[in-house]
DNA sequence: CCTATTCCGGACTAAACAGTCCAATAACAA
DNA sequence: TTGTTATTGGACTGTTTAGTCCGGAATAGG
């Protein structure tokens, strides 16, 4: 009946991510897009509509396969000294082997201010990560690994701006000494 | 001799300044940069190269007139945690006045992968940033403000990365109760 | 083989882009 | 007033941009 598809649309989208990911949405052309995806530019817009709208399903495909496990990880039962740790030293080895940072701080910075369907998918996605973060912390609270005396969601939102500062100088500054400092010292900050 | 220039050069290039500033480098373009500061291209051309020299220029001013200023303020003699805390309460305000955030970190996550000239600027702008908080740190541990045991170039990154995170974060989501959960944690992690 | 449906190459458009150039003009010194 | 030089508006160029559209090719079911 029908002539089946010729590219797959997840590896696609994954491509045109990387692209987003690493040079921002105005600074990626439909030419940079069609020929890292592949697909002839009809295929393109029969898929994904536009340009603006492929750029919001990235944000989501970056969601679901970076952010959410990231997230997944401070579920796994264990010390949460460790569990920050190993999060942390995740985070800046992938800022140290490449420099494009974070996806939803970059797309934050470029676009939340002027962009609102941007903005309200990059604020709920944060939203979530402090969540994630301030049941992990309640949770080491309640095991006495961490003082009930502090504020969770305070630590938490400390946490989301650490991470989110950790990408900006790595940006500027990707030495794993200068990272290791911050890691540390949000680390002695929060246990 | 000769004509007098009809504009005053410094002020067309602080228009030029918070135009990139809110909108980044790729997103303004040159009608929008001729419009704000009322020049003709002619003019623009002839004073400011162009668009990408003008835009270093603009980073330098910015360095001059909005970073040195708070840099400044490290140098007042006081009780360092007072310093600290106005400072950051300073930048907060203007975090949530306008979104447009810390033009040399709009500026890193925009453009220092990609590009050398401005890379080199902004990272040696932080190192300078970084210092200035180190300097004041050293001073507030040989005032017994802060423990001898911490380690104050740690401590320093650590700022700078979360003024870096403030930043990010009031992008995505400027209310002023996240901001100062972030601000509070700070401090009490420093001294 | 035939037909329905989907896919795609590439030509096309209209707007936006950075940047060049020059003739006209303005201001000052002599 | 005149000559000299700096400044300017605006016309112009060539490129890149996102997006449209259509004819033809590929693929499957019947």
């Amino acid at each position: 009946m029908t002539r089946k598809r010729e590219f797959n649309s997840d590896d696609v989208l994954n491509r045109a991510m990387h692209l987003f990911w690493g040079k921002g949405y105005k600074s990626t052309s439909l030419d940079d897009l069609l020929e890292t995806m592949e697909i002839s530019k009809s295929s393109f817009y029969e898929t994904f509509g536009n340009k603006h709208e492929l750029f919001l399903s990235t944000i989501k495909e970056y969601i679901r396969c970076t952010t959410k496990p990231m997230l997944d990880r401070l579920l796994v039962e264990g010390p949460f000294i460790q569990t920050i740790n190993d999060v942390f030293d995740h985070i800046i080895e992938l800022a140290i082997s490449n420099r494009s940072g974070c996806m939803l701080a970059n797309s934050a910075v470029e676009m939340s201010p002027h962009d609102d369907e941007v903005d309200r998918l990059i604020a709920s996605a944060i939203k979530g990560v402090e969540d994630a973060w301030y049941k992990a912390i309640k949770r080491a609270q309640e095991t006495g690994q961490i003082s009930n005396e502090k504020n969770p969601r305070a630590l938490a939102r400390f946490i989301v701006g650490s991470i989110n500062g950790l990408m900006v100088v790595s940006k500027a500054n990707p030495h794993r000494a200068t990272l290791l400092d911050i890691k540390n010292t949000v680390i002695s900050a929060v246990v």
